[in-house]
DNA sequence: TGTACATCAGTGAACGCGCGTTCACTGATGTAC
DNA sequence: TGTACATCAGTGAACGCGCGTTCACTGATGTAC
């Protein structure tokens, strides 16, 4: 049977949560670095000190919202770069922009974070792009390409290839934010002009990688 | 003849620049957006409204920081993308590492705004690296080995040698960061570490170039 | 060269405001019997 | 099932502090004659 949580727990982790999603809608206009405490507890309805019944600062919080944004990520990658043949790109790029689209506030958070002014957020999100590189690299070593090659090259490979998504996912973005509320056709085709580039850059390095052993 | 400033615009330069090198130091552990008008005042050593005779906001002296860490780089890039053969990616692995040792908090301030949470500092990153792009471009498009592309396919590759280039960049960043100041040695060999990674990847991006028209 | 006036980089006091953190509290939920 | 006590998520007042911006100012530099 699953276990049910009483009334207080529930509770407690609906308001974490409104606290997560506050923050996250504050982010898209300012960096972590500048949020303050009180304007997170002002968008979720609750007085300042409530604040510290779920989180130390507001570096914590950021700490579990990269978590929130891309923990549930790893199983999509791995099964999407697990895509044998050239439909692998495709679908790759298809997968970004779709999440982009879902979970745009997400993607921004952590490509503004990534280098952002605040160190446990930017280790945070370090140590989970070094698991997506490693995911990457287990999937590309199950490929007959990956003959001949070394756990270096592989993994050389595969941090390519991450930071190549998370570049595409940022373009996206920037298609979202250019977005004109009026006529939403432009903008979709910016979205294809995108997602174009973006495969044949990828393609660009699957075949530098089919020519490496020669 | 070289034209000399009064006394009173040569000492406005001097305050100005003691402005931007303050805040580039205080930007090495926060963001833009958190950065303090007085914080600034207070580091350079003048009365908080003396910061209006040069900026507007700290948002405007942001965008003379993108112009100062961008602005020289130019001819650099252009020459070392110049270079013919296999020693371009030497090259230019070892600019990004020299501009990095030397430069560090302006590379830092650039990966740290790119996705920052200040638009005009955005745009003017964006606007820079766009004009690196289409300087890489041009000098791509005089190799042999361009002959039979057209201008989407050299303007893709430019930017995929540009973001490979920034992210080389940051990751000698972080070597820099990790360096402990008792024993040198261990930081050098993580130095040469990126480079050799850098290296493989930008060959191997290089190898696709060579075979996209087949 | 000297004088009288204009410019303007930097000053310093004052303002109202929102910040993070502390503390003792309340009252609904949980638990032991 | 009922009772008595414990827990603890959220409250609300209070604190000292630094913030951005305004304003009239000063005095060195620049300029016209």
């Amino acid at each position: 049977m699953s276990h049910t949580l009483g009334i207080r727990q529930a509770q407690k982790q609906k308001t974490r949560q409104a606290f997560l999603d506050a923050a996250l809608t504050l982010l898209e206009e300012q960096s972590l670095s500048s949020l303050g405490l009180r304007e997170v507890t002002r968008a979720v309805g609750v007085a300042p000190t409530a604040f510290y019944r779920h989180f130390r600062s507001t570096a914590d919080l950021g700490v579990a919202l990269v978590d929130e944004a891309l923990g549930s990520l790893h199983p999509m990658v791995r099964t999407t770069v697990a895509t044998p043949g050239a439909e692998r790109i495709t679908r790759a790029v298809r997968l970004i922009a779709d999440h982009v689209a879902a979970h745009p506030a997400h993607v921004r958070f952590i490509a503004r974070e990534r280098h952002g002014g605040v160190q446990p957020v930017r280790k945070a999100i370090r140590d989970q792009l070094a698991r997506f590189a490693e995911e990457v690299k287990t999937e590309l070593a199950k490929d007959p390409e990956a003959e001949g090659w070394n756990d270096d090259d592989l993994l050389m490979l595969a941090h390519l290839y991450v930071d190549q998504m998370l570049i595409t996912a940022s373009l996206f973005l920037e298609t979202l934010e250019n977005e004109n509320p009026e006529s939403p056709e432009p903008s979709e085709t910016e979205r294809e002009r995108v997602a174009r580039i973006a495969t044949r850059q990828m393609r660009l390095i699957s075949l530098g990688r089919q020519h490496w052993l020669d």
